[in-house]
DNA sequence: GTGAAAGCGCTAACAA
DNA sequence: TTGTTAGCGCTTTCAC
């Protein structure tokens, strides 16, 4: 920089100044260092900035979800790609954090944050008395979240946090009573981590469709695994040995129901007329299988985007209104839970 | 850092000293420091520590692919996943550009670079003859490329750069050669943007063993577009108007696959007895689908791996060898390309 | 084995 | 409208 205002003649502070867009400066002067700037191919060196100014103009992006599962669900890329179209041209840019495990996730987050190099972080699939939250909300950090606060039971937590979410239980219920239309009585709930704060919501609102139609809720219809083909296929074994088993199964994530759709059909059984199934996420899967898979779209993408720009809001100081936005998600009738077929 | 330096009674170089890990620091001294810094919850300030040290431990990951493709398919998260692998622990971080447009993209780049912001990129998906790369090396900046470098006939470039590749060639003439076998004699190939060098590559592979098979190339075979399903149907409905028309395709993406098997059956065409279809990437849907498509396993995973490690290397200025790495795929035959069915 | 001091490249308050 | 100056928080010679 020193050598930029040598050779436009002028001193440091102006070409920072230039830089920074400051209008007090003569248009003469403007062009003289800007020419300057694109001779020497200059740019500012953003550590140096961060340090002065005390904002590195980077989000960190945290998901506690492991990585692995990531692959073949959409869920992730498509959160990327709705935080960098809110991002893209505001000058800040996504800090990725890969890190295995709960807990190094943890650090991970609390380090990006405390050693300055994020000015922020968006949080993805948190857990119900999620420790990461409480420390995030005790440093006063900035922090928005992709899904909600809750304590361990699964209460709305942290009033003040900014949060962006989709309508879990209200879908989780219009799902249950799309498959209770079905005519089916004995429905099973097939879950990932019940910590997992949408695992735990969707099971709210499976719970609550189910009361509304008068039916007693069956603890042994409820599997939890985690969220993969394999987990899906073991908690349908595990239902069929049932006195009772159940006639249609909702599961909480795609890949589950994919995986009971498979080894239902494998294990002779009909899909949709023996047993219904529905999942979550309107993974591009489900309408490529036969039967095609009934699910429940969820906006990733506008959850993203939202996210984004109430992190912008806080980091810009504006406090940000409302501070809890909740995005409807509908769903996707297909064939798995198509009634007389 | 001062502050810390005060309550442990030792001078703000000795702080930094056992932050470093200096082992010319007695233990006494060492655990005085360490207990003031937990207990302060001290994190040095990332920004300071890059303006002096000249790196900033964050590694930039540069995609060109528009980021509309991302969706459904996982090359990018598994890429990412692979990178992080490898990066976790090294205490790097990933900088993700989420910048639209092949321009803005490179500019972003070099942003990121010149700005300091990064100590190197990992660039993905690059073109023919590939401005950015040209000015990567001109600059002589720190990159790993996933992929190869291509001038603008397709002929490896900057021999000097690294890289780490699969065997696009060779992996599509082992598929043409697939159909070929399946006796088919008019096998049609359906491209995404030929500037792609993944897309010139694989077009060479099915040159090379049409030729191997004494077959001529026939340009009304080949077709080109953007990996979408739309323009693989597309492709189609335009191959099935020649007088000729192709008993089995080779698409270049599994996306383009799936779009034209969809379509082939609307039409009314049986698959893969009238038209046979394979792609590329094993896309989990292909093996979802009715028929299920043949496809072309490639590493991503350790694509993206071996990228990091390449690029760690260089940053610790160990010079890499080999420079380039080739990963081998394999063709996985499925219905779609299943011969008397 | 430890401290003092200089400086990395930038911004901002204060002068002029 | 522009320049001078003082740091931002850290690392790193160079002394001791």
């Amino acid at each position: 920089m020193k050598d930029v205002a040598r050779l436009a003649g002028v001193s440091p502070s102006t070409v920072s100044r230039v830089l920074a867009g400051n209008p007090a400066i003569s248009p003469q002067t403007q062009e003289k260092v800007r020419q300057v700037l694109r001779d020497l191919n200059y740019y500012p060196h953003a550590g140096a900035r961060s340090l002065v100014t005390g904002s590195s103009k980077v989000i960190g992006l945290i998901t506690s979800r492991p990585t692995a599962e990531t692959f073949a669900n959409p869920f992730f890329p498509e959160v990327i790609r709705g935080i960098g179209s809110v991002l893209d041209g505001e000058g800040y840019n996504l800090l990725l954090s890969t890190v295995k495990g709960e807990h190094n996730q943890r650090e991970a987050c609390l380090h990006m944050l405390r050693s300055r190099h994020v000015d922020g972080v968006i949080l993805t699939r948190s857990m119900l008395g999620d420790k990461l939250i409480d420390s995030l909300v005790a440093e006063r950090r900035n922090f928005v979240l992709i899904g909600r606060p809750a304590d361990r039971l699964g209460r709305l937590s942290h009033p003040s946090v900014c949060y962006v979410n989709n309508d879990n239980v209200s879908a989780a219920a219009v799902a249950t009573q799309h498959l209770l239309q079905g005519g089916h009585r004995r429905i099973a709930f097939v879950s990932g981590p019940q910590q997992r704060v949408y695992c735990f919501d969707r099971l709210q609102g499976y719970c609550s469709a189910l009361a509304e139609a008068g039916l007693l809720f069956d603890p042994a219809l409820v599997r939890e695994g985690n969220i993969t083909q394999e987990d899906g296929a073991r908690a349908l074994d595990q239902l069929l040995t049932l006195a009772e088993p159940p006639s249609a199964i909702l599961a909480v994530d795609d890949t589950l129901a994919l995986g009971i759709v498979e080894t239902a059909l494998r294990r002779g059984l009909r899909v949709p007329a023996d047993l219904a199934v529905a999942g979550f996420n309107d993974s591009p899967i489900t309408m490529w299988t036969r039967p095609s898979v009934t699910t429940v779209r969820i906006p990733v993408f506008d959850l993203g985007a939202q996210a984004a720009r109430m992190m912008l809001a806080i980091l810009h100081g504006i406090p940000c209104h409302p501070h809890q936005i909740v995005l409807p998600s509908h769903i996707i009738p297909r064939e798995s839970t198509a009634p007389g077929s």
